[in-house]
DNA sequence: CTTCTTATGCCAACACAGTTGACCTTACGC
DNA sequence: GCGTAAGGTCAACTGTGTTGGCATAAGAAG
């Protein structure tokens, strides 16, 4: 086992893996979202890790310090993706709204992964590059620092939480995904309207509407908000 | 194994414990809720759960089908924590503050089993409970059915979120809490202004403000825009 | 081109997890 | 009291993360 891992940038030897593929820190976060995406959040394990990139479960220790921290770099390229190609244009509340929906659009994507991933803190390169980011803006916009961080606070959080609620619902693997439907659609829409009245009566809406994401509305509430003391 | 799991009020057989203990459902999620309080939310386990019970961990099967099922369980006990008590006062306002206050700290206050629980739905009688006082104080309010379960949706996605989150924070081990603040002092504190400014900026308030919940704002917010609703 | 060092892949083993099937004992309904 | 079956117990299976020791080949040095 290695006392430390060696970054990616100080790695000089790049021995080839018994059948020949070179492992490195981006092949192994790639595989690992396939895997992920493939067999469900529970399906990530070393040694399944190992089968699929033909290597030693053992040899991962000598670029990750354990599970817990590949999960911390998936999550940080996931942030990542999401701020490829993004530019501040200028125009605030475009651009904050770009960056919510694009966060929110990569944790989404990978739903599995992102079950994992969305409330830890890594202080990686793409999160504090998100973080600065969000902060700009809302400070180029006119707010003073204190409340920049407050905005940004709210703003932050309530991305990743609903991208974490978001994501949940999405990576349910397939059984447990029809059960829910079942759920609702049997236990919600039979209840009997004496002890339940306002469900019942709102059974068809429900069915279709816990469907959508419920962040762009919120999204936009809170723009509205930091709209409202800018002007004030 | 058991081929269905016998319902609480079916249950019979009153047996005993080797030690003496008679087992219940109730009991069980008691013991599961100390137990991931004591040893974290990765803490519970099958085989932890009958040591700590002093039966055989496939005892439980009798109760639960899996400890998946059982996750289930001790989450609609939040739920019921969060709304025993609560009654409806007719001011639509306060009793969705309320609601969503005391679901928050409920699961806050149990972050440990909050983390396992929160993305899931269940359909059990606590959960549905909730559902049905939500979509009761929307409509008395005066919203009509539609417009009631779209806030219904944001509202319930919302607090469930937030409450995940901050839950997900109170819920690291030690060990990974130290390792965070340290994350934000080290990292956040002492980023060059050069590559980072805006952080650099507001480090010292990014440490304070980081570690309140953003949900009560977050409520005021979604409150606001009910009551825009109302008078529209 | 040879030699040396050490990074890094591989192996075997550990303790822990969830789950199951067979067994057996004992509480309860009659 | 008796018969039944609920439910506690045991042993075993597969799968997990992780580690220490070992072997080998990549790349630096000469």
């Amino acid at each position: 086992m290695p006392k430390a891992v060696v970054s990616e940038e100080k790695r000089r030897r790049r021995r080839p893996t018994r059948s020949g593929t070179v492992l490195s820190e981006h092949l192994i976060i790639d595989t690992a979202l396939r895997l992920l995406r493939e067999h469900g959040s529970a399906g990530l394990s070393a040694r399944r890790l190992g089968l699929a990139l033909d290597c030693d479960p053992s040899a991962l220790y000598r670029y990750f310090r354990g599970m817990d921290d590949l999960t911390l770099a998936i999550g940080d390229t996931l942030i990542g993706q999401a701020l490829d190609g993004w530019r501040p244009t200028g125009a605030w509340r475009e651009d904050l709204r770009r960056l919510g929906m694009r966060i929110h659009t990569a944790y989404v994507s990978h739903p599995q992964a992102a079950v994992l991933t969305t409330s830890r803190v890594t202080g990686r390169a793409n999160e504090l590059a998100a973080d600065e980011a969000v902060l700009g803006v809302l400070r180029t916009a006119g707010l003073a620092v204190g409340e920049a961080v407050r905005v940004y606070h709210a703003f932050i959080d309530q991305t990743l939480a609903f991208a974490a609620l978001d994501a949940a619902s999405l990576a349910l693997p397939n059984a447990a995904l029809r059960a829910e439907d079942e759920v609702w659609r049997s236990t919600y829409g039979h209840l009997p309207a004496a002890s339940h009245p306002n469900i019942a009566a709102a059974a068809p809406l429900l069915a279709t509407e816990m469907v959508r994401s419920a962040y762009p509305s919120a999204l936009e509430l809170l723009l509205d908000a930091v709209a409202a003391r800018l002007v004030g």
